[in-house]
RNA sequence: UGGGUCGUCGCCAAGCGGUAAGGCACGGGGUUUUGAUCUCCGCAUACCAAGGUUCGAAUCCUUGCGACCCAGCCA
């Protein structure tokens, strides 16, 4: 909701725009779409397409379609449509116009059939082979199909039996005309509908013939009036072909193509595929899966859609490929929680600490703030009492240096409470520590002990008060930087991304939390309440990210 | 000598002929009942390289070098 008036960032895309404007190029409009073929779940590379185009819009008082690219049934759902919708939603988008090419299969066709009347399209019957064969390659020019100058009255006749289904899969193929020996290899007759008996979501078994994405995109963009079309630095190489189909067809619109870069981020990948491939083998648990870089996983994960507008925002927008460090996306993920979740205590790894000059039987309830900058935030009750419990890791037998929390015979601070010392720590016949024995000093709560300083602060809970929870810790999904550059992403999978602790502790508070509400658990990160796996007797929460860590060990 | 695109700090990124913004990361100081937050300071005589034009070049020209994309009846 930051209605903050800083001006956006200076970019390429803007500039053309702000040059178009000036020249009164689109009658002063300015009209983009978010076009996902959907065959998958949106990830953070979407998120940067839908912000750049959702913010253009907005930003000069334009219209931003949704359009799903739904010309290859074979790959496509309504699962994966409505994942979109809500995706695109949570980010806090609201669409102009929802529309899909499906939409325009009908008017698809008739453009077919006026570029073939135009003499600018043919029916080819080489196979798929030959076709390749005949393309030519990279240094060398592509040689005629026999098929290319097929008379007009045949071509006609040839694509209506083709659309009629009187032609097996593959047997036909309607090619645009253009330049078999273009330096470009997508201008050298690019087939632009094929032949394949696909039940389609939304248009069932009506059609057996789909078009092309080359064909498909720029008239349905041309159909909407988009002023600037715009798509990843793989399509620089379409866009002649963008602009020869809308100009052969007259279009009433023309829209601009333009390239940007898509985002990388290091220790993840962003390929559609290869996500699928993660949760089709179950290397991970669903598209959700919070280790995921999918808007959905990110949203279990804890991450909220203002952190990821923001981390869209600051990575920029150009035509370099470049690799974003994930200490970026968890910098906005940080800054949001900080100003925004609520503080809570939760002990990961309990260690039993008894308070042996507290009453027996004796509760007292503290009244810790929710915010230590925001008071407005409210308090909230905290129940202490005779034992309590740590983190294991607080305390420290052999202390390394510079340590500042729980040794023996030290003292430190209980958040919010009193400071306590330790006596006597009890081990097992193992030699591990199972319990500390401590006292605490009445007359430090709210205020510093005399004559002595305290420095550590650690976290606790009590253990009679205490609910019980899973926590899940996630770490990165891959151990390099950039698993695409492997001969096998899978080889590079992080094994020990994904840490359960069964057995947490965390204070009386959070028995009240709600799906999907962010805490920052003091001292060791910030937390979401599992929105899937959380119930009415059963807490699970997921660690969307660590607190910065400052502390320079040695 | 196939075509297209791109090279500014460890990672992003402004800059558009007038003498290198900003963010992240990193290092150091201060505040702090989170080793968090906050705050202060530091961090490219240098813009892929080499020539050239100019009073003046990251910006213009030339030539190199490097990286990425393209040969689906995928998008």
């Amino acid at each position: 909701m930051s209605t903050n008036e800083t001006t956006p960032p200076a970019n390429f895309i803007r500039q053309i725009i702000n040059h178009d404007l000036k020249e009164n190029k689109h009658n002063g409009k300015v009209a983009t779409r978010f076009p996902p073929e959907p065959n998958g779940y949106l990830h953070i590379g979407h998120a940067k397409s839908i912000c750049l185009n959702f913010g253009i819009a907005a930003e000069y008082q334009g219209t931003c379609n949704l359009r799903f690219d739904d010309t290859n049934p074979e790959k496509e759902s309504i699962e994966y449509m409505e994942s979109i919708e809500r995706d695109v939603k949570w980010l806090g988008f609201e669409w102009s116009g929802l529309y899909h090419a499906s939409d325009y299969f009908e008017q698809l066709y008739d453009y077919a059939v006026q570029l073939i009347k135009q003499g600018q399209a043919y029916v080819d019957s080489l196979s798929a082979e030959q076709i390749r064969a005949y393309r030519g390659t990279l240094t060398e020019p592509g040689k005629e199909s026999p098929d290319r100058n097929r008379s007009i009255e045949e071509n006609l006749d040839l694509f209506a039996r083709m659309r009629a289904g009187e032609f097996a899969d593959g047997q036909y193929v309607l090619r645009a005309k253009i330049d078999m020996a273009s330096p470009n290899i997508n201008m050298r007759d690019p087939a632009i509908y094929r032949i394949r008996r696909v039940h389609h979501h939304r248009t069932g078994d009506a059609w057996c013939i789909y078009p092309m994405y080359d064909y498909t995109h720029c008239i349905s963009d041309a159909l909407e009036s988009i002023t600037h079309s715009l798509c990843t630095l793989e399509f620089e190489d379409h866009r002649p072909l963008y602009d020869w189909v809308l100009e052969q067809l007259q279009t009433p619109s023309h829209p601009q193509q333009i390239e940007f870069a898509r985002l990388q981020l290091e220790y993840t990948i962003v390929s559609k595929r290869k996500l699928n491939q993660l949760v089709m083998e179950n290397h991970v648990h669903g598209w959700d899966d919070p280790r995921m870089p999918t808007i959905a996983g990110l949203r279990r994960a804890g991450f909220t859609p203002n952190a990821i507008r923001d981390f869209c925002e600051r990575i920029g927008l150009t035509k370099q490929n470049s690799w974003i460090e994930m200490g970026v996306l968890e910098y906005c993920i940080r800054e949001d929680l900080n100003e925004n979740a609520l503080r809570a205590m939760a002990v990961l790894q309990p260690l039993r600490i008894v308070i042996d000059n507290y009453p027996e039987g004796q509760t007292e309830q503290l009244e810790i703030s929710n915010h230590p900058q925001r008071p407005e935030l409210g308090k909230r009750n905290v129940p202490f009492s005779k034992v309590l419990l740590i983190e294991q890791d607080d305390f420290a037998k052999i202390p390394p240096p510079k340590y500042k929390r729980l040794v023996e015979g030290g003292e430190v601070r209980l958040r919010g409470s009193y400071v306590i010392k330790c006596n006597e720590v009890v081990e097992d016949a193992e030699g591990r520590v199972i319990e500390l024995r401590c006292t605490y000093d009445p007359d430090t709560l709210g205020k510093n002990p005399e004559g002595r300083k305290v420095k550590g602060v650690i976290h606790w809970v009590s253990e009679q008060h205490a609910h019980p929870a899973e926590v899940r810790l996630y770490g990165r999904l891959f151990t390099v930087p950039n698993p695409d550059n492997e001969e096998n992403f899978l080889d590079v999978i992080n094994k020990d991304s994904l840490e359960i602790l069964p057995d947490c502790r965390v204070e009386a508070s959070l028995a009240e939390a709600s799906p999907e509400s962010r805490y920052q658990f003091e001292r060791t990160g910030y937390f979401c309440l599992d929105a899937k796996d959380s119930g009415a007797d059963r807490l699970v929460f997921n660690r969307t990210v660590t607190l910065r860590d400052g502390w320079v060990k040695d």
